[in-house]
DNA sequence: GCTCTATTGACTGATGTGGTCAATAGCGTT
DNA sequence: AACGCTATTGACCACATCAGTCAATAGAGC
């Protein structure tokens, strides 16, 4: 199917596809522009069409592309072996910036293909937006300890506050970041606030 | 300047000014279509600018629109006697949730212009959104009676977690009526759910 | 110098854009 | 009824951009 654009030297495949990724994360699928991507991608507007049949074959390509490199990233990093809670989520949380960080766009792209309402994506990518979302709020609960919580309150409850108290964090300082000149992290500071949540949320949390 | 559209009668503002917001909520300032927007409204082109100079005079009147309607319905509710912190924002979060249901694209509009990056909006909106920030988090914080927390984790950051927790608490249930079938939010259970996560805050977060 | 594939970019017809403007509808006044 | 005046229309404009095509060319291997 895609035998041609895969034989082609891994640093021009590079070039196309994070071109590609750019253009449909910024503008959503029906709003990307074919023009946009090879020019940034710098080929010509014919040979994007010789690797791929059309704008929807691209489109699906690069799902297929992205959620398999998230995926594997992630299920590479995590460990879940580590059952204290706070140490699991925190683990999860700080792969998922550092993955955030290193591949921006593809994230955009993830999140913008929720959001797509053109039959062609509902239908053929509903069941593997569901199973990423998994990787984010299902598994990480797994095998934990909860012995550790205080007991006069539902404990289930805990997991979901703190759950989103790291979120909210990261998302806060994401939002800086999109203030800022170079829309850049600053992940040491995001490291230091997220140790001193963990003491708040320990404190308070654990017996 | 915008005395000629002011005249009209309410029912026809409405409908203009519902079927721009919907617009630009949707699709930004840039790709919005003025055409989309006579159609929805069910008025001719020219019309449109008969009221409005050009697309940019009408993304501006929108947007002061829309920053003072929330502002003043926001101001109008708040009870800012209330000394007890959880009930505070509990009251808070309610408010914006009732607007968020009464208003959807009034807050998917305003949410939309953070992202604007063309010269014109970065430029003349910049201070007027830090202002509708603050309405969400600064001075919700004011007048808070602190004495009743615990002292042995820093008090800034329980706020946060309270804070953040009912936030994401509205958006677990946003987004469970967003995929439901009416689009409904379901307030009877989001309180519920409130008064639950209220008391597992109070007694970690209580002295 | 021949073959064959990789690559180009000018081109197409369709669609959509913000904005204009001459024409008209409809109401208040005389 | 006839006038004036504003509210309202929608065909129209010049231009931009779109996904996709294809004849022409470049360049590598033999």
């Amino acid at each position: 199917m895609f035998s041609k654009f895969l034989n082609l030297d891994k640093e021009k495949q590079d070039r196309i596809i994070n071109a590609a990724i750019k253009e449909f994360a910024q503008k959503g699928y029906s709003s990307a522009s074919t023009n946009e991507i090879v020019k940034e991608a710098e080929i010509s507007k014919g040979l994007l069409f010789h690797y791929f049949q059309n704008k929807k074959q691209l489109y699906l390509f690069l799902f297929d592309y992205c959620y398999e490199l998230l995926a594997d990233e992630f299920y590479k990093k995590i460990n879940f072996s580590e059952e204290d809670f706070f140490k699991r989520i925190r683990h999860a949380v700080s792969i998922k910036m550092d993955l955030l960080s290193q591949y921006p766009d593809i994230f955009k792209f993830i999140e913008e293909a929720y959001f797509e309402d053109s039959p062609l994506i509902k239908i053929e990518l509903g069941k593997r937006i569901k199973e990423l979302t998994d990787i984010n709020f299902g598994k990480i609960y797994q095998g934990i300890d909860l012995s550790k919580f205080r007991e006069d309150v539902d404990v289930q409850k805990i997991l979901k506050i703190i759950t989103w108290t790291f979120e909210k964090l990261s998302e806060e300082e994401l939002n800086k970041a999109k203030l800022s000149p170079g829309h850049e992290i600053d992940f040491q500071q995001l490291q230091i606030k997220a140790e001193e949540y963990f003491e708040v949320l320990t404190t308070c949390f654990y017996k």
